[in-house]
DNA sequence: GGATATACATACAATACTGAATGTATATGG
DNA sequence: CCATATACATTCAGTATTGTATGTATATCC
């Protein structure tokens, strides 16, 4: 075999990483050897450590292929401000619960980061990583709380980093739970929305009037 | 070395789970080899061989010892129906937020089926027995909101099922966030409960008047 | 158009892990 | 008290995986 052109290389690139996802899928991030990936992709080994460093590289590069490109869309949807602060929040979550449901891609990506990963030893960046992602999107959500409590013209009976974390694990919990049962138990996109209204009630919103 | 008497089997076999609760904790289910294990339990793998058919076996033993005591009170504790329905299901998981919270022995159990295990391959097992268990816990739920509902004389403006797995939804995700960030980020046994009455309020329960 | 860097494939050595086989000392039952 | 099953320890062969080293054909640059 022989050099390719530069496109040529960037495709291989992403076939591996489209077998990468399969691979993690089937069998676990340790589970699978890399000899598996490159097979599945139908180069060799050799391909993969050109492109990556070892494993984790190739497993942070899946990640951000999907998550990059996810979060930009959020920050950007996030940042706008210009309907209602409520509006605009739930909009975000159901975008995303959206994204899941329909993109493939994304929710298998989901899954392996949340079922097929050990977040131990090397893993333990990914872990780190991942709750700081927690931690910014709670801050979002916060933000989006206190405005939309000033909009309302109510008070919350709560701290509003309590809330907004415990408005994050509704979103999580549903998540975590529509993707743990792979066939469709329910639908997510309505069910999750309906969580999240109902937690949102909780705290004192008129959600009937807030999304008339 | 040679033949111990029964205690002393039993005695190493509980070594054994202590060790693997501690290796698997520290490198994963799948980043952990059964030398790692031994050497642990300062045996050698033979002990493992022995009391074990495999890795497998191993972590089954591991979260079987935690969870079906566990399983159990929760049974047992939800069988009752002594008091108002709704209290009942508070105070079932509340206890769970506090076994998690107190015995470091649950906690990491939870984490490793949690957060240290990839549920593929060999493994898909334990992730179907994760999603019975999950249902049998919503459904569970689901009951006790149906009597809470009579009892309180309102009417869901959901589905039952739909409003019980919301719950068990927001309690997962209380309990993975908390989980997810080791140091203690905030006081699980407190706002676990707050987001838990949250939900309950909207779902349109009357918090302050059932827990006065 | 020749030199060189690129984009892989191939080969190799080293390690690590597993399951089974075997060894063995001692409780325990008869 | 003797035979045997028990509760491990030890040894061994086999396989799988990793990182690296090397080979190589061809874009690409000058």
């Amino acid at each position: 075999m022989a050099r390719r052109t530069k496109e040529d290389a960037e495709a291989t690139r992403n076939k591996l990483l489209d077998a990468a996802l399969e691979v993690f899928y089937a069998k676990g991030v340790a589970g699978a050897s890399l000899t598996d990936v490159a097979v599945a992709a139908s180069v060799t080994r050799g391909a993969i450590y050109w492109h990556f460093k070892d494993k984790m590289d190739l497993f942070g590069a899946l990640i951000s292929r999907s998550a990059l490109p996810f979060e930009a869309a959020l920050d950007s949807a996030l940042g706008e401000q210009k309907g209602r602060a409520l509006r605009q929040l739930t909009a975000v979550l159901e975008m995303v619960f959206r994204q899941v449901v329909r993109d493939p891609v994304t929710r298998r990506v989901f899954d392996i980061a949340l079922y097929k990963v050990e977040y131990a030893g090397e893993m333990q960046a990914v872990r780190a990583w991942r709750i700081e992602n927690m931690e910014r999107f709670a801050l979002r959500i916060q933000v989006f709380l206190e405005l939309a409590a000033k909009d309302a013209g109510i008070v919350l009976q709560q701290s509003p980093s309590s809330a907004a974390r415990g408005l994050r694990a509704v979103f999580d919990g549903v998540l975590l739970s529509w993707l743990l049962h792979e066939q469709q138990l329910f639908d997510l996109e309505k069910e999750g929305m309906l969580a999240v209204q109902t937690y949102i009630k909780g705290l004192g919103f008129d959600v009937e009037k807030e999304f008339s």
